[in-house]
DNA sequence: ACAAAAGTGTTAAGAATACACCCATGT
DNA sequence: ACATGGGTGTATTCTTAACACTTTTGT
């Protein structure tokens, strides 16, 4: 090879996922900075040399949200976007994370502001091609919860039936019957019932349950 | 920024499938450089600034196996692998396509010898993490043609539903019954018959079918 | 007439869907 | 006693899975 090899920019940007009162939520930030300086995006940054995408995606989780890794219990590789270009000097490519998480707190920075968690049904205008990030952030997430048990990433350790089917509709955008959701659901034998009880409000309290592994597993159906 | 930034080496693989004989094949080349030199890989090279990943793809298949994107029906991003250094420099991270075809011709080049396919579920020891990518692709080759219509891409544009079941069995990696076979995937209504018939051996001829669109579209149900 | 792949239908078991009432609690 | 969400079962339809013989062709 007679020529010097220079790389093109390398990114990554992060969707951070959750569930709040019934309805998917993802997090964006408030550009300080030009390009799209004011509008909202993902939270993103520059992945450099002698670091992996998973190491750039810690330093943008911190730097910018003030999240960890350990804030989630799942996180996913999504794709590699040919991005429009971040910066004036061209071309860039942006490796994506999808991370599912809950009960996240998520706070300002140096070069970010109002970190905050927004409905995917009803994003505004958004920087870049992050809206196109986004949806597909959204259909990656049905499939997972459709096949795999990576609901248990948006629910705490211990959770009422009904909150693992909100978080069903959610995701999938469209209500379930509840009686075939619990039927099918707990005939996957991925979950074990606890001996607590949720009460709140005015109504007969709600038996607890837990994943019997918190972790990644495929369901024996489709959802 | 108080400092410069440095991209980290970036990398394009493909993994090209083909079924031969009834079984599911993968391209490999002998590489004639170091790391490696000698073993076989998947044919790969770097992504120069200025480049998109497809375009570094199609140099990849252009140069390293004589082969261009239009011969191919479905290609498909994989998953950007930062993979074990390639380069005594270090860290390299390297985005895979899969890439689907038929009857394909592929040639020698200067980089490397004896492009060929090889069965996927009989590789020896292939170069750096490249046996991990090829499980890869398979698992998300499996899913394409189980929940969409990625097998066009595998088939002529005429075939016969046996043609279509062995390609199914072959990436599968198991037999299924005719029967219900050919009633599942007619039920799907994306075949149309033509009128021509293949004939091949001392046997009935076999009416060819062709689809009624060649590019990926959901499936009704999972096959 | 035989060998070889093409083509075709039925039955039984399992999964999905549709649907309505009683239970336990706080106020 | 009432309002609120928790919890439960059955009947119907659809999907899957198991299974064997006749047809058409070349030699």
């Amino acid at each position: 090879m007679a020529y010097v090899y220079h790389a093109p920019t390398l990114t990554v940007d992060v969707v951070v996922f959750q569930v709040i009162d019934g309805r998917l939520h993802v997090l964006l930030i408030k550009r300080k900075n030009e390009p799209f300086k004011g509008e909202l995006a993902l939270p993103g940054g520059y992945n450099a040399a002698g670091d992996t995408t998973r190491q750039a995606m810690d330093r943008v989780l911190k730097s910018k949200v003030g999240l960890s890794r350990a804030d989630f219990p799942f996180i996913e590789q999504l794709y590699a976007f040919d991005t429009v270009a971040r910066d004036p000097r061209g071309h860039a490519v942006s490796i994506v994370y999808m991370a599912l998480g809950n009960n996240l707190e998520c706070h300002d920075s140096e070069t970010t502001q109002e970190p905050a968690f927004y409905p995917v049904d009803e994003l505004g205008d958004i920087a870049f091609d992050h809206e196109d990030i986004v949806a597909y952030a959204v259909e990656r997430l049905r499939a997972r919860i459709t096949s795999f048990t990576a609901v248990f990433a948006l629910l705490p350790e211990d959770f009422t039936l009904t909150q693992l089917q909100t978080a069903y509709e959610a995701v999938l955008g469209r209500k379930l019957d509840k009686r075939n959701f619990r039927k099918k659901f707990l005939s996957f034998d991925v979950l074990e019932p606890t001996d607590k009880y949720y009460q709140e409000g005015a109504h007969r309290p709600a038996l607890l349950y837990r994943f019997k592994e918190r972790k990644i597993q495929p369901l024996l159906r489709d959802f």
